[in-house]
DNA sequence: CGCTAAATTATCCTATAGGATTCTAGCGAA
DNA sequence: TTCGCTAGAATCCTATAGGATAATTTAGCG
């Protein structure tokens, strides 16, 4: 093994240390998630490319990746295109696959958990409190973000690397704020079911839902924290069937 | 091995149905799957081309996908390498994994099972009664296709997609055969352990492990043909638990 | 108004060149 | 001999142009 190369101390070298390919999969990704990408539309490599400067092929790279991540299907010969929303069913189905893996991550990581854990569970925990003092869409973004690293980091700790992995490859938060979106975006243009969806939203998605979310993560990680592996499973699984209630009338929406 | 017609100058129409970046996808995984890539060697994208006879973009593309399902890894600037063979812990966790959908899908599937997907399931069972006709590797290799087809064709009666396309992204009997290959190699090679480990296989992966299998699946289909969904749970629970037990002796040896 | 055929568009694939980085080999100095 | 430095080779990553094929649109005719 080589010692350490001072190479480093070349500073005006293009320190590139991730690959262009790598960017453009995240950047694909945001696009998505900020619905600059609209569900179902259609993606001409072309475009994208020119849109950010790189040539095709980090493009293809990246689109091949998000295909198998379900963010993006290929149709051959025709192109690539975004996929949909979540219909009803393939949201009930991704949250059963959830209460399959999530609450036993959740038992797992109460009996595993080490002094290292306890303090990143604690903090992330500490930043929910900060995510709640946005408003409207940004209170949502700052939740959805809290909520994707509270449960990846319960995953992690389960000491499943499968299961931590698998439940990544979910993209869950990022299928629940398209649908977040897409309904916001509706009630905007049309007025017509205006005033049943907006009471559906301020009610669950606002900062009602947001609080209530924050609590059932508060029990979950005190569980986890005392060790008690049965509290943590069961505040889990209590937490993702509530949570799949709460999403459902934005699936149903989307449907419409 | 099978000499494929080179590329020449289009004069004959090919109705191509599938993409060439699919069919570069397959022959890739074909190809670690057969030890023809060996595990942790390097994957030249120059001579994949060369080989295949195709230009480097649907190389790439394939690549890119297989790093997904966890075949590849990419190290930047330094090339593809295929992943090494599961050690003991992964393989642990991945049948941990198992554990958790699979029984559960199980489950479902008898309670939800129609009469096609009965004729299915006992087509795939007669199928596995020719499979325990071959003999040595073959029939490993052909009993080992039966298997990933049983469990497959049982997440997708579950009618559960994201369970049913979880289940696929493991790649579980790729990584089984992956390291049943290896330790056969390695068996041939050196002699030094050649009794003990000779022992296991004769034990466990030949004939008397192929049958345990079978009756393993026996008990299972027809737990779901009965539609008794417990007795389908607690079978396949069984079968994964047990199917762990005749790997690890593989997965150790490998990590020597 | 409906159907066939040509023209257009779009996508996939190929080919190749050049820049960037890592690995290897060889030379000189302590 | 062993260590450090430098030159060269090998490899990967990016970029661009262009040809081939399938899908789509448009024009023309019955």
């Amino acid at each position: 093994m080589a010692p350490k190369k001072a190479a480093v101390s070349t500073t005006r070298r293009t320190p590139r240390r991730s690959v262009l390919s790598d960017d453009v999969y995240e950047m694909i990704k945001t696009m998505i998630f900020d619905h600059e990408i609209s569900p179902g539309s259609r993606v001409n490599i072309d475009a994208i490319s020119l849109q950010l400067e790189v040539s095709q092929t980090p493009v293809r790279e990246a689109l091949a990746r998000l295909e198998s991540d379900g963010l993006i299907e290929k149709v051959p010969l025709k192109g690539y295109r975004a996929t949909e929303l979540l219909t009803f069913k393939e949201l009930s189905d991704l949250f059963q696959f959830r209460l399959l893996i999530e609450p036993w991550a959740a038992e797992q990581a109460a009996k595993l958990i080490d002094n290292t854990g306890k303090t990143a569970l604690k903090a992330e925990m500490q930043s929910a409190k900060t995510a709640i003092k946005f408003a409207g869409e940004n209170q949502f973004q700052a939740l959805s973000e809290h909520d994707s690293r509270f449960h990846t980091l319960i995953s992690s700790i389960s000491g499943n690397q499968t299961v931590a992995d698998f439940y990544g490859r979910t993209h869950c938060h990022l299928h629940l704020f398209r649908l977040y979106m897409a309904n916001k975006l509706h009630r905007i243009e049309s007025g017509s079911r205006t005033d049943f969806i907006k009471d559906l939203f301020e009610q669950y998605y606002q900062s009602g839902s947001g609080q209530l979310a924050i609590k059932e993560h508060d029990a979950i990680a005190n569980a986890i924290l005392d060790q008690n592996a049965k509290a943590a499973k069961s505040a889990m699984h209590a937490h993702i069937e509530s949570s799949l209630k709460r999403f459902s009338p934005a699936a149903h929406a989307a449907e419409k």
